[in-house]
DNA sequence: TTTTTGATACGAAATAATTCGTAAATATGG
DNA sequence: CCATATTTACGAATTATTTCGTATCAAAAA
């Protein structure tokens, strides 16, 4: 089940996978209005990106139009972990917790996620 | 205060860094036998590598002796805020806590680990 | 001293990622 | 139908990263 090999996305492909995960699909055009208010490329930049992203199978298309539709075919979920357990390993020596206090202790965190977190910690504890 | 220039180290200048803030400071020799356990280049490789952080200002080195001391030149707490940070931002819309539940929900934690998380958590909360 | 060993320097090839120009195809508006 | 807009395809240039070969120098061994 899932797929098998990981295919990790470069980080303009993570750009364009974030404009995909929230509107579900969109066209070549759309993601590329959408980056353009933070990054400056031109159009077949995109398209390209886009186009190699197929091969690579991290999007798939609909091409019965003119103008494709595009779609995540990789989970958000799977790429977060993916990419979190990776840099566990890589820059905190496997431990998660570490990460955990990295993540907690630099960036500001409402009562409400602190509480979220809780949460789950409290389930975890019981295992 | 702190270096202004926000240097994002390659995955292979982090293997090294990880080497460097193990042991504080280590020849190249001594970094290519420890990364030859995990990874498969010749000597030059990881020299050439070194020679360029240092251009970067990512290592610092003592060249007194015609074999080289090397040191890192980056914390590795601030690379990891950094880098935790950047990944914070493009991958969970800038919610710690988001990252933190895929962090500790993927990961297998133990007991100990889990308890430091939450001696952290209740510090956090007091505030 | 001469040879061998181990180190740095450095150019350049190989690979990966990003960017863009141009051509061809299709739709749209006059 | 024709001109213009929009789109895809695709080759190729550019830039970043990784890799290695070779020259050179210095220390250690013979």
């Amino acid at each position: 089940m899932g797929s098998l090999k990981y295919i990790k996305p470069t980080e303009s492909e993570l750009e364009i996978l974030q404009v995909l995960w929230d509107r579900n699909n969109a066209t070549v055009r759309e993601v590329h209005e959408e980056m353009s208010k933070t990054k400056d490329c031109g159009y077949t930049t995109t398209l390209k990106l886009m186009q190699i992203m197929f091969e690579k199978g991290l999007v798939k298309r609909d091409d019965s139009n003119k103008t494709h539709i595009y779609q995540p075919n990789v989970s958000k979920d799977k790429t977060q972990k993916q990419l979190v357990g990776k840099m566990v390993n890589s820059l905190f020596g496997g431990s998660a917790s570490q990460m955990v206090m990295q993540a907690l202790g630099s960036q500001t965190t409402s009562k409400e996620e602190l509480d979220e977190i809780q949460k789950l910690l409290d389930n975890l504890k019981k295992q």
